[in-house]
DNA sequence: CGGCATCCGTACAGATACTG
DNA sequence: CAGTATCTGTACGGATGCCG
């Protein structure tokens, strides 16, 4: 309840982020972001090229499904390329495309911004929490 | 991160943006921003205050059980403030805290980077559901 | 190894009705 | 006007099994 470590601005910046016609293009991205697997996927093959069972490794929890799931929905938005070796055992190699590699900034953006405020969020959740009884 | 396990070393820039540590903050970020009305609700606020009707005409398709939901999540986060005029009819205000407008940047981040690529990514949906018959 | 198909539980999200 | 409560469908996500 102790607004006292941040000014809050009583008054209104007023500042409009978007127009109307941005906002339709938004969901397409926020649907994308939204999803559980994707930024982490995307996360991990910023790192370089990886194979499939080594994403598995990589994102932890992720299960065989949620992972060709998310890695099909990004090959078909053209952020992932995906390279088949018809070796053997086969061998099938995923890495971000030029379009994948500009989504990292965005990603770098929310990291920024999660790291900057994720302790007063837990902080306001838990007074939150605190004020409300069941 | 073990480089060249696999020999195939494309030209890839290989920068990790985020490390095991910072991951876990991401996931409370994201699951607001993965919210199908978060940001859609913050975008109207960042114009200004607004009541509850109000916001519900605004955010196009919202029902009042999700806007409802979305405005607690997010002033349990401490990104709106409510406040309450003991007026006839009873007026609610809603705003954005010192925190929630920082959002508004990541947010804009987000509607720039969609803008950008939009175009490409709808046209390579297309494709892919050319090479992919039902 | 890399994937798809199936079953199934849960959490999300909409519509509706009711209260202060 | 500003909510809360309930019911219900759906889509997400995990586990398992089978195939190339």
């Amino acid at each position: 309840m102790s607004e006292g470590h941040t000014g809050v601005t009583a008054a209104t910046p007023a500042e409009p982020i978007v127009s109307c016609a941005e906002e339709c293009g938004v969901r397409d991205v926020q649907d994308r972001l939204g999803d559980r697997w994707t930024v982490h996927v995307v996360v991990e093959l910023a790192a370089g090229p990886r194979r499939f069972k080594e994403l598995q490794r990589l994102v932890d929890g992720v299960s065989q499904r949620m992972l060709t799931f998310t890695l099909r929905r990004l090959e078909r938005d053209g952020l992932v390329r995906r390279e088949v070796f018809p070796t053997t055992p086969p061998q099938v190699e995923y890495s971000l495309t030029a379009t994948g590699h500009s989504m990292t900034h965005l990603i770098k953006q929310l990291v920024d911004w999660s790291l900057d405020h994720r302790a007063a969020i837990t902080r306001s959740r838990e007074e939150w929490d605190a004020r409300h009884p069941a």
